[in-house]
RNA sequence: GCGGCCGUUGUCUAGGGGUUAGGAUGCAGGCCUUCCAAGCCUGUGGCCCGGGUUCGAUUCCCGGCGGCCGCACCA
């Protein structure tokens, strides 16, 4: 097993071989950093972990919106991006080297009221308290703005920004939600989108993205909802890994292991709706096959949260390329934005309640779908004396099945491709391959982390079975050519395991 | 964005002012082969990009782009 240090060359280099991710792009131009391309096995892996997560949202009420990517300037001044993403940044003129003004101004002077200032203020700030480069001594230059947000143009000149989060263009669509829920609230909708950051200089190749894809979802719902919210009471049962910030705080690093009801009880959660949040974005990373050692609940200091944020938990995974990740952000938003976008927009965005208008509030889960994605191979990369493999759990597996003849004869290569295209055309992912040794073949499917594969020997021509071959034990067990696409399908989605199929063969 | 180190086939790497740029592995075709990277043959494919110095640059210099480490940044 290389070291850990070594972890994340043997991971690019695998995804680059294989063709899970290729980057930075484009890289036939020497690439841009923050830009990656996915392969054909990723894009497949991609496509499940978002085929898990849209049946987790569905089969939790939530339903499914699409939003431009583009918006105009008022939406991202509404939602405060733009104050928010936007961050006051000076120069050194000796040095060049680059500060974040507020934060540089409070280091040196922590009594300097500056929150609020404009940017010509901080300036004068910088010059009147006689701030200089800590790394040289040299003068700072003028106070500029750094923006976070990536700016376009719409037709001739109105000003326009790639989202930088997919959260706000649903708040847009409040208004018409509410027809479509009929006006009953807690009502949840989610998104799957890009969404664009321009990092200053991303590193952690696919962990840190100016493109990536985002996953939100919202639910609109009032106070009352969030004290009274009915399925709760389905997990409130459940154990949670929770690392709160008072644990934090105390310089523990280890999880609390209690229930979601506990916890609530415990005050660690506000609400019971924000607690069964926490919960299904929880669930929502086991559904993608986390497991449970390499996942925690781990709750943002107060000074790290958002500019909307309330309460805020990530969930975290622990890699060996880059020990435990920030994958996603549950946030309670409360009604900031709403209530900016009904200011700003001039609109009514609240609800009646008591004959009363009310802005309701929103709970978020957040989360970019390349980070994940990128901790499964991490977590699923597995290498001993023998060979190296991928231990996808079955039904996010990019290649579900992999059909062999034993050897190239005719023979043997005319019912092998029949068995694939009968396969193929039962709906899984299938991949055909005659070239080189049987073992070879194994070896092939297991660095891809397929999960079965099939051979086809001169006993099929006999007796109409064949040997499916289990990646992960390599045991092997002949089944019926009759059986063969509902056992696949079967074992693939997980509903019979493969040493139950060993233990009682058809 | 700053500083340091780095950039050679798909992958890993040797080399170095004039080389047919070498190896391993992969991949493709063939022979062989009755279940786990066997062997043999043939083939494939590379010096990040742009300038400069030089008779000649993949090699030296400058710039760009990218990567890693440190600082900053990560709403």
């Amino acid at each position: 097993m290389p070291t850990e240090k070594d972890f994340t060359d043997v991971i690019y280099g695998l995804s680059r071989k294989r063709g899970f991710f290729w980057g930075p792009s484009p890289e036939i131009y020497g690439g841009t950093a923050g830009f990656y391309d996915l392969g054909p096995l990723g894009k497949l892996l991609k496509n499940r972990l978002e085929g898990q997560i849209r049946a987790a949202f569905v089969r939790a009420n939530f339903w499914e919106v699409e939003c431009p990517i583009v918006s105009p300037a008022v939406v991202w001044k509404a939602s405060g991006h733009l104050e928010g993403f936007i961050d006051p940044v000076t120069r050194c003129t000796k040095c060049g080297q680059a500060y974040r003004a507020d934060t540089l101004i409070e280091e040196e002077f922590p009594d300097a009221h500056i929150h609020g200032l404009s940017l010509e203020a901080l300036t004068e700030k910088i010059q009147e308290l006689g701030v200089v480069c800590p790394s040289c001594g040299g003068a700072l230059g003028p106070v500029e703005q750094y923006n976070l947000m990536l700016r376009t143009r719409v037709g001739l000149d109105t000003e326009a920004y790639l989202r930088p989060e997919t959260a706000t263009t649903t708040y847009l669509l409040f208004k018409r939600l509410l027809t479509f829920f009929r006006h009953r609230l807690p009502a949840s909708v989610f998104q799957i989108g890009k969404a664009f950051r321009n990092e200053i200089s991303p590193r952690q190749g696919m962990l840190r993205l100016r493109e990536f894809t985002q996953v939100e979802g919202q639910i609109f719902l009032l106070d009352s909802h969030e004290q009274d919210w009915a399925p709760f009471s389905g997990i409130a049962d459940r154990r949670l890994p929770l690392l709160p910030y008072q644990l934090q705080e105390s310089g523990t690093e280890t999880p609390l292991d209690i229930t979601v009801g506990e916890a609530l009880d415990k005050g660690y959660f506000q609400t019971p709706a924000y607690a069964w949040c926490v919960h299904l974005a929880y669930s929502i990373f086991r559904d993608m096959g986390f497991g449970e050692d390499v996942m925690r609940l781990r709750q943002h200091l107060p000074e790290e949260r958002a500019h909307y944020a309330a309460d805020a938990w990530d969930v975290e995974i622990h890699t060996r390329s880059f020990g435990w990740v920030e994958c996603c952000g549950v946030h309670d938003r409360g009604d900031y934005d709403l209530s900016r976008h009904q200011k700003y927009s001039k609109e009514r965005l609240s609800v009646k309640v008591d004959k009363k208008p009310v802005i309701p509030n929103v709970l978020e889960i957040a989360f970019g779908v390349e980070r994940p994605l990128y901790c499964l191979i991490d977590n699923a990369y597995v290498e001993d004396e023998e060979r190296t493999w991928l231990r996808f759990p079955s039904p996010v597996a990019p290649i579900q099945v992999a059909v062999f003849p034993l050897m190239g004869k005719p023979e043997l290569v005319g019912p092998a491709r029949e068995i694939y295209n009968t396969l193929l055309n039962s709906g899984l992912v299938v991949y055909y391959d005659q070239g080189g040794s049987i073992g070879r073949r194994y070896r092939r499917q297991d660095e891809i982390g397929t999960p079965f594969c099939i051979t086809v020997d001169y006993d099929t021509l006999e007796d109409h079975t064949v040997t499916v071959r289990d990646r992960d034990s390599m045991a092997q067990v002949r089944v019926k050519c009759s059986e063969l696409t509902s056992t696949l399908h079967s074992l693939v989605r997980s509903e019979t395991t493969f040493a139950s199929l060993a233990a009682d063969p058809t």
